[in-house]
DNA sequence: CTACTTGCAAAACATTTGCATACGA
DNA sequence: TCGTATGCAAATGTTTTGCAAGTAG
């Protein structure tokens, strides 16, 4: 969905500067995986840049989240996962092994409808995940 | 629902010692606030038993985690929220103004079955915050 | 008495920031 | 040139851990 050429084209207009380091983070942001956490990324950098500062990876991320082109969603435990905005998806996090799947937003609508028509609370589910027992933890679980 | 000597006996059936510390740490979960965060209890421990350590809540709160009794909520950035077990509702955070409003669970009935019948992930509602914006941040956002 | 608990200090972990320098536009 | 970005090191904030001493049962 994004390109390196747009989110580079997006900072640009924003009056951003395309500077090496931050190519790097975008190309990272775009050929990463699919839930890299800062440390991965900044690994991913790593690899093609050593001298990019972990700091700047963070402060790249900062800057692209800024612009609305970039969302990080909190696993618990301190760790974040970075995404390309676009992914509207929910992060579902199994609590035993760790497993993160994406499942699609809309399965969300009518809980968000009902809490927003309740309380005027505005969700945006994205932003963490949903912790649960995946299905082969689930299964497993009866046979220690 | 739960009280001081309910816990107190679960914690001592379970072979745990019922030492000074862990009475302070259970009379903080029981009588501290709605979300109170590790610090929070660990300050309203301090009022009362001065010596007793940080990290002590925090194994104090690991212990009875582990027995079932208490439970985390993250509510992102690094911060979590302790709890007795047995509130069954979600909790609601606003990333504006840090507001955390209880909605009952019962909301989230759909959107969990929908989860659980499609990827047969099985949610732990109740054990996460959803963040959005409160009414009065969404309304008063119009108008900086 | 013995093993579970604690206090302390230091480590671990993820992220942020102050500052002088480097570099894109 | 000029102000934005960067590297570095050190700070931040929360939670964890190794260890000797304390204490419940």
């Amino acid at each position: 969905m994004q390109n390196v050429e747009e989110i580079q084209r997006r900072l640009r207009e924003a009056g951003g500067r395309l500077t090496q380091p931050r190519r790097a983070v975008i190309e990272a942001l775009v050929s990463a995986g699919d839930h890299p956490t800062a440390d991965d990324l900044a690994e991913h950098v790593a690899r093609a840049h050593p001298s990019v500062h972990r700091s700047t990876v963070y402060r790249t991320l900062d800057v692209l989240a800024g612009l609305g082109l970039v969302e990080h969603v909190h696993l618990g435990h301190g760790r974040a996962v970075y995404h390309l905005t676009g992914d509207d998806d929910l992060h579902l996090l199994c609590e035993q092994c760790g497993l993160v799947v994406h499942v699609d937003g809309s399965l969300f609508d009518t809980t968000r409808s009902a809490i927003e028509d309740a309380t005027g609370f505005v969700l945006h589910p994205g932003h963490f995940a949903l912790p649960g027992t995946c299905a082969g933890c689930h299964t497993s679980d009866v046979v220690p």
